[in-house]
DNA sequence: CGGACAATAGACCGCTTGGTTCAGTTCCGG
DNA sequence: CCGGAACTGAACCAAGCGGTCTATTGTCCG
């Protein structure tokens, strides 16, 4: 049980968080009132002002903890023996996902417009986004390399490359409302094309 | 004293866009006040209220002025008798200059975090910045494709490939703060990389 | 030179905001 | 079932907001 520090200081804290989360990603910083929050979670204004000092705080902690879901949904690199034809196409595929979501696409929203603002905010966000898929995907490179499937001078470089093939159009469009979805199909399509540019790159063989 | 005897009404006109251009680039459209603006342009309210109905209405005229911009500074192709190599590289040096301007940052971001709430604004900045290259682009590679210089299925597709390759990491490391600059050494390093990605998935033929 | 009139500065208004306070209510372990 | 901590709801505040209004300035033309 989590009986531990659980109990100890605020039955409704969940129900604050995930208030201000909700209203934060529809609404923005500046957007969101504090009433709207409280009315949303269903708590009263000193219950919130209890558990945070102020609007500015507790909007880091939710900014925070999105980034760290948004970690939590980053690819990883399972079956590396795999063809990298494979591997690649399964790790494009959740990062066009990722893109194409509505969590992805409100996340990225509020962090670019608070950047400025909460510099931390955007370091948070590239390190649990981008940065963390960069990351992966050179660790996963290199192993291919080393098994020599692939051959890649400018590793970090490719990983970029590759990420931001998967997220062509995808993230854009959604971003600026051109499309209201995508559908799974056509993010395959995107995704495909990324893997067969990526290995007409830097593949070792040609394949037909 | 004025010396200058001009049209009597709009003396002011530009120094009230031009301030709120400042202002709400700088801050976006929430943290930018009337009376900030106002300061900026070095101009009083009723001046501004004798322009501009509200806000709402000065925003968007100063939005959809800084798409104006930006799709002059966009991507144009004249020498399209040289090889697709050195085309692209100019262009996608062109695309890789934007991405990472402070000019090209702020419109961004302004752009995404209005985006919800102005959906015009969304559109007007996708079709005068990422959409225009596009199809610029596209044009450029049905060119190539009939001069027998390039072999591509999916133009569209290709297009964005492209533009998307010229903008890795340069956009997403600028937009977050994780660089403040980037050099034009390492712009070029990036764009180079996109080409010959670029030319080794659609050329017709391998040159090393 | 002077009267008409548009452009201007900035005080002003009503309203919303973030944040505080407090008297009372609910919850829960002991 | 008691006592204290957590919670409530509404009232309240100062500050700042978008937007308006008036008194004043500057300019043009007869």
């Amino acid at each position: 049980m989590t009986t531990v520090s659980r109990v100890k200081r605020g039955r409704k804290f969940d129900q604050v968080l995930e208030g201000a989360r909700t209203v934060f990603l529809r609404d923005g910083f500046d957007g969101a009132s504090v009433d709207d929050i409280t009315r949303e979670a269903g708590v009263s204004k000193a219950t919130l002002y209890s558990y945070f000092p102020d609007k500015r705080l507790l909007f880091l902690e939710v900014a925070k903890g999105e980034c760290r879901r948004q970690a939590e949904t980053a690819v990883e690199f399972d079956d590396t023996d795999s063809a990298p034809e494979m591997v690649l196409m399964i790790a494009g595929r959740r990062i066009a996902e990722l893109a194409s979501s509505d969590f992805g696409r409100s996340v990225f929203r509020v962090c670019v417009a608070e950047a400025e603002r909460f510099p931390e905010v955007g370091h948070e966000f590239y390190k649990s986004g981008p940065g963390l898929v960069r990351q992966r995907l050179i660790a996963y490179l290199e192993g291919a390399i080393a098994r020599g499937q692939l051959a890649i001078d400018d590793i970090p470089l490719a990983a970029a490359q590759f990420a931001e093939l998967c997220r062509a159009e995808v993230h854009v469009r959604r971003l600026f409302h051109l499309d209201e979805t995508f559908s799974a199909k056509r993010r395959d399509g995107i995704v495909r094309g990324a893997v067969e540019m990526f290995m007409s790159r830097y593949g070792v063989q040609r394949r037909d």
